[in-house]
DNA sequence: ACCTTTAGTGAGCCACACTCATTAAAAATG
DNA sequence: CATTTTTAATGAGTGTGGCTCACTAAAGGT
């Protein structure tokens, strides 16, 4: 007997409310399984969609990926900027952009290895608007930085783009064990030992205690008082 | 008419210079394309080999492109002891550390990219022969660390692993740029730069010397010399 | 000359990202 | 309300590329 071609059916969505269940679904597969790991069907599945819609949104999965980062993204420059509102004072605001530079990456360590890992290594990284976003959170930290050196703050011979790249960079370093699920770290005690390591590198006027001239002025003082003699002596 | 079926003939090699080709080949190809673009048909092509014999050597590609790193990094670690013998003074030897390092990268951006991108950040690193060839080669700059400290160079109160993270996290983000080809930097300049700003950071309230003043320095004291020696015979 | 060992082969498997012809649910039209 | 148009949604199918495995032949031993 023929069985009766079962009619399929489905529930059309707006775009808008669609692609967000996408995407909700996309963030918790990419944070479970990593990018190369996470099959496109499961995230269709989470969805409640077929594969194939997924392509009729995202020009493939990266751009799935990308336009989930975007919008945690978009959230931490703000909260960035907020805290950074009213906050005088170079040091002070330095330690702000630590502090919660370290706090964003505690609450979503999940993206922010997907960030480290597959976006910002990606050779078209540069072309991108997360890129772009990078760029634009970077920049405060920049602006305070020259600020600072204006205001006699800051050395001015210290080059600002490698003070951004040690905090950044030194920030990465110390939670990766943390994204990895190898360790821990409080963000207040980081934030305080890496801005005074930071702080203390680049600002400027300095007491100046030189044990080696200390000793220096000692022998000359020493060796000025035979001379001394001496001319005495002979004269 | 019938074709006569061609007989099959290759070379045997012996197991290790088989595998030196190949991962001669597999570097030049990982170099070029990265590791994901690299195709392994092409890495056998380039080492005059069938794609499936690269898998009686190697478990995986990415088991190729570990050992090939491997070879690369143990070089790394030699150069490295090797600089540092014979010099004494944490802010010295810190400042070797950092010029080699920088060094090294200059010398092989490509190795470097992959060992970024594709070794550290992959979940299972730490069971990895390169993680422990990673923690020799750090463990260097935290003996320094740990003797600065402990003869009063640096303030005790640092945190040395936080120290390493921001001296090879921030060379990492700062040669960024040079490694996907959209920029250069001057290994010298920047080592300078670096260190001082760590030596500042970190130093037991000794201050940055300054270069003039060293070169003075340096000049009073060969004449001291000579005058005091001149008294001693003239006494 | 024969046997054993093993480097080497390459057709084929499989997983998975991505495509496209087709279907049906809304929306527009009369 | 009936008909046409539009387009969200489907899922079987394609292509790519890492990897496997049954088989082949070159070296070495006896």
């Amino acid at each position: 007997m023929s069985v009766a071609p079962e009619k399929r059916s489905f529930v059309r969505l707006p775009r808008e409310k669609r692609m967000r269940d996408i995407e909700k679904a996309a963030r918790m597969v990419f944070s479970q399984h990593g990018f190369d790991a996470a099959p496109v069907n499961e995230i269709a599945a989470e969805a409640g969609i077929s594969e194939g819609s997924i392509y009729k949104f995202y020009t493939n999965k990266r751009d799935l990926l990308h336009t989930v980062l975007r919008t945690w993204y978009l959230g931490m420059i703000d909260d960035f900027k907020a805290k950074l509102e009213g906050i005088e004072g170079t040091r002070a605001r330095i330690h702000i952009v630590i502090w919660q530079h370290l706090k964003s990456i505690k609450e979503s360590p999940d993206l922010c290895r997907l960030f480290y890992s597959e976006v910002r290594n990606a050779p078209d990284y540069y072309s991108t608007e997360l890129y772009d976003m990078n760029r634009e959170y970077t920049r405060v930290l920049m602006g305070i930085l020259a600020k600072g050196m204006a205001e006699g703050d800051i050395r001015t011979d210290t080059s600002p783009a490698l003070v951004r790249d040690v905090i950044f960079g030194g920030i990465e370093h110390h939670v990766t064990a943390y994204l990895m699920n190898r360790g821990d770290f409080d963000y207040e005690v980081v934030a305080q030992q890496l801005s005074r390591l930071v702080f203390c590198g680049i600002a400027a006027d300095k007491p100046e205690p030189r044990q080696d001239l200390d000793r220096l002025i000692e022998r000359l003082e020493q060796v000025t008082d035979r001379l001394d003699q001496k001319s005495s002596e002979g004269g």
